[in-house]
This record gives C-alpha cells, structure tokens and sequence, in this order.
DNA sequence: CTTCCCTCCAACCAGTTGGTATGCTACTTT
DNA sequence: AAAGTAGCATACCAACTGGTTGGAGGGAAG
C-alpha cells in the first residue's frame, strides 16, 4: 500500500506540472507536447489517457491552477484589506521580486502575460478562461478601490474601475518590458508605479 | 520593362511584406514559414535564397520595419515637442486608436507587445534587436521627459528616465490586457492614464 | 548570339508535430 | 477467484516543420 505502482491522481498532477513548466515559458501555440510528456516522466499514452488533446490540456491546467495562483497573488490580498493602496504598492513589488528571484529563462511573476499573447481568439474555451482571470482580478482590484474611498484611504474623485485597468496594464506591462530590456529597468518601474499609487489618496 | 519577371528587390519585399503580418499575428515562434512562404506568392526556394532561414528573416524584417514605425510612432512626435505629457498623451490616444480600428484577428498597436513574449532569449540576435529597439523608445521619452522639465511643462521632481519604464509598461501592459479583456476596457484605461500623466505637470 | 550568372521554382528531405491503435498490468468488483 | 476496467506504455501514423536540392528561365555583358 505504502507504493503503489498505479497512481492515476499523481500521475495526472506530474502531467499538469510539466504542461504548466512548458506553458509558462513558450505559451500556448509554441508548446510542445512531446517535451512535456518528456520531462514529466510518463508517456504520450498516459497523457491521452487523462487528457482529451492539447486543448484539453491547456484548458484543465489553466483552470485548475491558475485560479489559486492568481487568488493567493492578488484577490486574497486585496479581500481584507482597508489601505488598498498600500497593498498594491506590496503586491507590484512582491511581483517584481518574484521575476528578479526566477531566472530570465523561466519567469514567472504575472503568468497571464505569457500566455495572453499565445492563445488565439480562435480558442474560444481557453480564450474565455483568461477573459474570467481577468475579470476576477479587475473586480477585486475594483473593490478594494472602491471600500478605500469608503474609508477615506482613497481619492474620491477617482474611478476604480478604471484605475483597475491601468493598474493591470502596467503590471502585465511589466513583465514584457522587463524581459526585453532586462531586470535593471525594475527599480524605476517600481518608483515611478508607486509614486502614480500616491497620486491616487486623498487630497 | 513595366513587367519584369524577374524582380528581386520586389520579391524579397512581398516576403517581408507576407512574414511581418505573419509575425505580428503569431509571434516568432509559431509563425509557419509555410504560411509566409504560401499567401506571399512566392516559393520556398525563392525565401530561401533570400534569407538564410526562419532566423535570420524574422531578423532582416525586425531590423527593416520595425524602426521606420517605432520612429513614425514614437520617436518622431517626441523628438521636438516642447510639452511631452501632451505629445504622450495624444500617442496613446493614437495606439488606443488603432488598435480599436483593427480587427481582433490581426491586431496591431504597439507591436512589441506581441513579438516579445515569443522571442526566447536563447535567440541571442532577435533579443538584441528588440533590446536595441525598446532602448530607443525609453531613450525617446527620457529626453522628451526631460527636455519638458526644462522648459517648466514636467514637474521637476520626477526622474525622467523613470517614468519612461512606467509609460512603455503601460503602453505595452495595454495591448496585452485589451486582447484577453476586450476593447471595452480602453476607455477606462485612457482616462486614468491621461490622469496619471497630468500628475507629471508641475504643481 | 553566346555565355554566364542571378533569380526563381518544384520536388524533395529528415525531423517533429499532435494524435492513435493496441496491448500489458495492476486494481476493483462481484 | 474470475472477470472487468482503469492506468499506463509501446509503437505507430499522417500531416506538417524548417531546410535542401538541381535545374529551368530570363537578363545582362561580351
């Protein structure tokens, strides 16, 4: 019992783990099933097994674990908080200590940058799996705006729906900046990004 | 002498014409030297004769297009303006613009955005010219940035250098969030953008 | 008008892609 | 214990990938 030999919830969990590693460093349409079943260990049959194709693949792992990711990131972050500000101000910096800590080859910071750009509106599922990921944060984003102004920890002036844009952008930004024109341009980024979130509390 | 059959510089420039709307759409590494090669015209061996391989074509496109738009884009209108955040705010009036003219399918704005994410760093030339690329840009707007402090239109506590990261994040973070969010977030973005930007002016 | 070379093409190549067909093996069920 | 099924692996496939090849056809120079 200790060692099963047939253990078709690991197996599946070695799979997803792979496909997320290939995922996140070529995207969608560039990932090659083969070196996913190649560096998980198992083969392309147990893979098939378990997963209807590529799309299927791409679909169940996107569903299954970037929700957490983006939950632990920002949404649950953002819940509680009563200074909203203050926590984007962490929550941009955490990012970036993330992207300096991962090496350039991998990265990892903000996930749905990578993969915005490989999925093709075409794929209508997996194209409607990232819009629902955007739409969590950008409401969570929102609301923590908005119980800010409630507090008086935030502009009145300001609308947070659409400051939840520009804050999304400019960290999704980020990460295609950074790894074209490397770490070094953080710093700034940083500054600057923390200084436009102080424009945003009260007079 | 009207019809030349044979045409060399008119031949290599279809294949540009065909790979660029193919890079753009796909990115470097999913784009299909088939597709190029097929809804240009012109053969396999005729692209081949031209460019030494995939690499080295999406290199010569890279290096022959991409600096005429980025100049027409950015650089230019920067170049002798004597109030930036205005020049600024009108570019991303003007990216906003176009991406919302384009069909979703296609997609054009700041094209960058698309090519960056699929150019592994491995691909030592193809990153160096994006590198060389989104350092002009930054260049552009320090020195517009701070050719703007000295004429009193910038305030003069802000580090230009800076809020250019932040900019070309925005700018960037952009495209990447309207293509998964929808067009409908733009106005929201460019109103808190604009915002932003005003924060730049001196008190 | 011949020679020569540049431009271009059709056919082809080995390797890789996502995806199957088919069994063996372990586990569960009755 | 027998039978059935879920989990996994091997070998395979057609289609497509980037890349080659040998030569045809036209332009320019002698």
């Amino acid at each position: 019992m200790a060692t099963r030999t047939k253990n078709p919830t690991a197996t599946r969990a070695r799979i997803l783990i792979s496909a997320g590693e290939e995922f996140r460093r070529f995207g969608f349409q560039a990932a090659r099933l083969n070196a996913i079943v190649e560096n998980s260990g198992i083969t392309k049959g147990s893979l098939f097994h378990h997963f209807a194709g590529k799309d299927d693949l791409a679909l169940q792992w996107l569903q299954e674990t970037l929700p957490p990711l983006l939950d632990q990131q920002w949404l649950s972050p953002l819940k509680d908080t009563s200074d909203p500000i203050q926590t984007i101000k962490g929550l941009l910096r955490e990012q970036t200590r993330v992207m300096e800590s991962t090496s350039a080859a991998d990265f990892t910071g903000n996930p749905l940058a990578t993969l915005i750009t490989s999925i093709a509106p075409s794929d209508a599922a997996l194209h409607q799996a990232m819009f629902d990921l955007q739409q969590q944060w950008h409401r969570a984003l929102s609301e923590a705006l908005l119980r800010g102004q409630q507090q008086r920890m935030v502009h009145s002036a300001i609308q947070p729906a659409e400051e939840a844009h520009l804050i999304m952008s400019m960290s999704m930004g980020l990460e295609l900046h950074a790894k074209s024109s490397g770490f070094a341009v953080i710093p700034g980024f940083l500054r600057s990004a923390i200084a436009y979130l102080d424009t945003l509390r009260p007079a």
